[in-house]
DNA sequence: CCATGTGAACAAATTCACAGCA
DNA sequence: TGCTGTGAATTTGTTCACATGG
């Protein structure tokens, strides 16, 4: 900014968190760029430029430095962006830097695969609890936990503090299961059932739907383009 | 349109296909539409109107006439949408009037999962094939198929004309695989690794990548909003 | 002198408001 | 009259070009 920053109200240091709500699609560019970070840093990188980081990524440099100033001023003019730090700042931006137990709920083929998944067993996720409504799953051991009934949600959110619930249950269940995890005071759902769930108040929901996945690269075939175009979102 | 269409030079009938390219979201959104008009299908609802499918989604009616009038003219002025038609006109433009035979490869506990999942068990998509790399689990049956080894893949494409795999192996070998399936003939990947696919030449590539969406949720949390934005996403 | 940070130009997508037709 | 279809307005997001500062 060249000019007019005299009616500035905002105290210095206020402006990680809190400043203005940043769009989805760049949550996920923060995301992608944090693994590269994270994987820059594994071999011993100290250092790397918008420049360096966009070839990594398909995406243009100028993308990249649009995200990153807006949430906050990393980057050293003239030089670049310091890995370590920049890894730090990222993982508090997106909320990282403290510990996500998770409570899946639904052990059939999908919430078991899931429930042994690297994915959800590396910092900063964890999965704490497992839940099924069938009274034959209940107390089975999986993945080192055993299965606990529908009524145990609540109790279990407050001991473990969780806030995200995932839902692997099957479709015509999965309105009725968000609910209940809204209900016992989970904040966050992730939910692989394809159906669309109702505005929980006080719950975001984020769906994994395959159909609709795969239905939009049934479209993309036509056109023959991989483009990919970073998410999909989700990808 | 109320003037100006003396110069047409597209001939009648040429506009269900090969029209203008579709964004993605609106193809999400198609999607979505479709799930919504098959279960109206069920409950022998024969018509409907913006109005109504809009209380179901959670879009506004003006988006929804806006994304069918762009893919063909369904809809008569004054009445609505003719169910059964508008979901044959869905399933045309999202090419789901045909077969989509699906190779699955990595048979790990999501491969495993996937194989047995209902999605890929219904009609338009059903998985014909399933592979590994690893010579103790080739020949083994998963979900009524016979896991087949990686060099079986080129094989397969052709017998089954399988234009999409799905990858569900660990973040490691993936690019490999998708290289290979590429090679094979594929032209479509769902993958499930989280990592970042290099550009493959004549082959899409869609991303589920639980890790980038599970982090969107968690920023999500912060504000406390049950937004969700209808797709991805994911995506 | 370099690469960041950022206003300004640009492009894409959504919403609005109403014309047009059954 | 009611609901679709659609140009125009608006909002949102991306790209560009250059001023800024280590």
């Amino acid at each position: 900014m060249t000019f007019g920053k005299a009616p500035d109200p905002m105290p210095a240091g206020a402006s990680l968190l809190a400043s203005r709500p940043i769009p989805t699609a760049a949550i996920n560019r923060l995301s992608h760029y944090l693994r590269c970070l994270l994987e820059l840093e594994a071999r011993k990188v100290r250092n790397v430029s918008s420049q360096q980081l966009a070839r990594s990524f398909h995406l243009s440099a100028a993308q990249i430095r649009k995200d990153l100033s807006q949430v906050g001023g990393f980057g050293i003019r003239g030089v670049g962006y310091e890995v370590p730090s920049l890894i730090r700042g990222l993982k508090q931006v997106l909320g990282l830097d403290r510990e996500h137990p998770l409570l899946l709920v639904g052990m059939g083929n999908l919430g078991r695969a899931l429930a042994q998944s690297p994915v959800f067993q590396t910092a900063p996720f964890r999965i704490v609890a497992v839940f099924d409504k069938d009274p034959q799953k209940v107390g089975k051991p999986v993945a080192g936990l055993e299965i606990e009934p529908m009524s145990a949600l609540r109790a279990a959110v407050s001991r473990f503090g969780a806030r995200i619930g995932i839902v692997a249950v099957p479709p015509r269940a999965a309105v009725t299961v968000c609910r209940a995890l809204a209900a016992a005071g989970v904040q966050g759902i992730l939910n692989f059932a394809p159906v669309r769930v109702p505005d929980l108040p006080g719950c975001a929901v984020r769906n994994v739907d395959l159909i609709v996945t795969l239905e939009e690269l049934v479209y993309a075939l036509r056109s023959g383009g991989s483009d990919g175009a970073l998410r999909p979102e989700g990808v």
